[in-house]
DNA sequence: AAATTAAACGCAACATAGTTGCGTTTGTTT
DNA sequence: AAACAAACGCAACTATGTTGCGTTTAATTT
């Protein structure tokens, strides 16, 4: 299937126009082999206004259509959703791994199911960061 | 006991000066009843210069000290260590709850114990950021 | 196919976070 | 009391992220 035409109806689903950036970004984002950073959308948007980026970015994070994968302090990393995710509901199962060598971030689903339990306290959404060292750097 | 002589012993322990503005510093983080924002931190120590806090900070961080309970967009919240840890290793076992009403950050013990495993990957560090309605705004 | 309109874009300007260099001050050791 | 390395304050800088506004464009209507 062609991914423009899926990005332009994934857009169009949310109401935002299916804008030429708008789907570069998204290709970029998709074709991308894990969590893709920040820093190396600027590098492979150089064409994009700053704010444009920074505008497109809120825009598919507010609908829906990609997460941050990791907010540590060298980079902020995106992912597209792969569950369908809306702006009240981003409903994520998986884990966000991150390789302290390669710094590659990683959305992988775990072995075992994870059940957190806080008294007196209604849960809402639980966000996993796991770091360590990736298979190729091991 | 006196909170000033054991920051000084914690201080000292890792090679820091026990200086006036330290003390103070790790004062306030202590005293505050959950994770203490850093908007907050400016507020309190308006005297301090800009540049003196971030320093701070770093510096009890690094020593493990101190370490930042939460990441998010709008603030970035630091709580004392509670077991000993140091600046190779920061061992917590507990996880950080963000109520997304009043804000507030803690570090909460779970009742249950949480395993993840991925396959392939040696993991170092596990951080579970869980949000939520706390107690009070229920 | 042309007109319409709200959304998206580019630019300038702004605010805040966080860092670095350097001269001065201060805590700790002798 | 002296010495020294660490800590501090100030100036300057970089990066991140946002807002306002005029212009362009995607989607809809005629
Ligand atoms: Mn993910
Ligand atoms: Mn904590
Ligand atoms: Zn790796
Ligand atoms: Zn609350």
């Amino acid at each position: 299937m062609d991914l423009e035409i899926k990005f332009t109806d994934l857009l169009r689903d949310r109401n935002l126009k299916a804008t030429p950036k708008r789907l570069e970004l998204l290709t970029v984002i998709a074709n991308y082999n894990s969590a893709i950073p920040y820093s190396e959308l600027q590098k492979k948007l150089k064409h994009f206004d700053r704010v444009t980026l920074y505008r497109t970015l809120n825009a598919l994070l507010d609908s829906g259509i990609i997460h941050k994968a990791s907010v540590s302090t060298d980079d902020t990393y995106y992912a597209m959703c792969k569950e369908y995710c809306t702006t009240e509901c981003h409903n994520h199962k998986h884990v966000h791994f991150k390789c302290v060598e390669c710094l590659e971030v990683s959305c992988v689903d775990t072995t075992n199911t994870i059940q957190i339990q806080i008294p007196n306290v209604k849960i809402q959404q639980v966000d996993i960061e796991v770091s360590g060292v990736c298979e190729k750097c091991i």
